[in-house]
DNA sequence: ATTAGAAATTAGCTATGGCTAACTTACAAT
DNA sequence: ATTGTAAGTTAGCCATAGCTAATTTCTAAT
């Protein structure tokens, strides 16, 4: 999975652009641009530069798409972020809301040497504090059958199994219902139009309300299995 | 000891600069481009810099001196770094001889609040795994009367506390021998005209020989004291 | 006092990766 | 087919921090 030395900015623009195609989004010179808090002007200049170095496929006023290459490089730093963030959190009782933003620099600092102790001293997880899935070195990644907690019908019980923010206000509100991944609830009742969800809490028995665009972000499968 | 937002050249200039100094050396440019690894006139650059910074004093042709200023970014980088190489070897089990190099990256990427935490989980250490004592969040450092091993005399029990040096080879030729901070050891003979010493490894009852441009880069104190 | 050689500086260049302002292109609505 | 608007690009700029080559300064030896 070892490529070659990339600058910062490289893998910063591979790994957005993975990670918004990645959710289903169009990787277009805006998109990129939010997400990465830099003017259009100036992604329209990296793209060139990661044509050049053929790590994505690029035609002006086009959105543009990872090469193999490219998308190696990408999946080798969200590699390194997500085991940076579970070793936060696991090995230094960070908190989940706070692991992110550590992750965001360390994920370029951090050497293959130091990944793969880190990796063995957590026991090669799957899965980083947000549920979201850690990139193997061969750069497969475990797949899953997830839908939001809208998708399910009311009486049916859940397994919470993946968080798809990133922001840690809204995490530490997740957190503070005791929304994180593990958490078996049962949908107690939709209200229509897009209202609020009805939760219980199976271990605690407790039932929380929840808006309904803060349940689309959290991925949950069938019952509590696996 | 927070000052405010450093790239990292600012970063490993005063570093570099506070290091020579500590060591006994003068901080001139040609000392400090060495060090780096970059031209003189790289470094006269930065100096003009660091000193509009107000960082540095600096005269042109003269050696540097680094302000309260520059003395305390300096200072918090080699606290980042010295945590850094005991988090590495304590909690990783990575060989100190492999710690210095990862953390001279790491060192710049980390966060106060993250480095809070690491020195918290490791008990506020006062010495790294080199036995280079760690700044503490003031600016003050343990002071510790050391001397080079060729320092004492023969049939002196002495303990090692400190390698004044950063080279994994050199580190793992020492750590081979067990000349390792906490190791004591008896001067059993000095050869003259700067000759090697033979040290006996008081717990093994071993006896090794050292050269002595080695052994004056390994620190130590009387007997066997704190 | 002069001068050789080492040390340091200056001048001018490079690459990276931002930015703004001005423009071009694509496309949807008429 | 035309045109307005949003999206994207180009041109030209900036700062950072490196480099080489040429020059200057310091210092120690004569």
């Amino acid at each position: 999975m070892r490529v070659k030395p990339q600058t910062r900015a490289v893998e910063d623009y591979t790994k957005t652009i993975y990670t918004i195609a990645e959710r289903g989004d169009v990787p277009t010179t805006n998109a990129i641009a939010g997400e990465l808090d830099v003017r259009p002007a100036s992604v329209t200049g990296m793209l060139r530069k990661l044509a050049a170095l053929q790590l994505i496929r690029y035609e002006p006023y086009r959105p543009v798409e990872l090469t193999e290459a490219g998308r190696r490089i990408a999946l080798e730093v969200i590699r390194h972020h997500r085991l940076i963030e579970t070793f936060l959190a696991q090995a230094l009782g960070m908190p989940w809301d706070q692991v992110h933003e550590e992750a965001e620099i360390l994920e370029h600092a951090i050497s293959e040497r130091l990944e793969d102790r880190i990796a063995e001293a957590l026991g090669h997880p799957e899965f980083d504090p947000h549920g979201d899935p850690i990139p193997r070195r061969d750069g497969t990644i475990a797949r899953r059958e997830l839908r939001p907690l809208p998708a399910f019908s009311s009486g049916e019980a859940v397994r919470i199994a993946r968080i798809r923010r990133q922001d840690a206000e809204a995490l530490r509100y997740l957190g503070s219902l005791g929304l994180t991944p593990g958490t078996t609830v049962m949908i107690h009742d939709k209200a229509p139009l897009d209202g609020p969800l009805t939760l219980e809490l199976r271990d605690l028995g407790t039932s929380i309300v929840l808006a309904h665009h803060m349940a689309q972000t959290v991925m949950a499968e069938h019952g509590d299995a696996s």
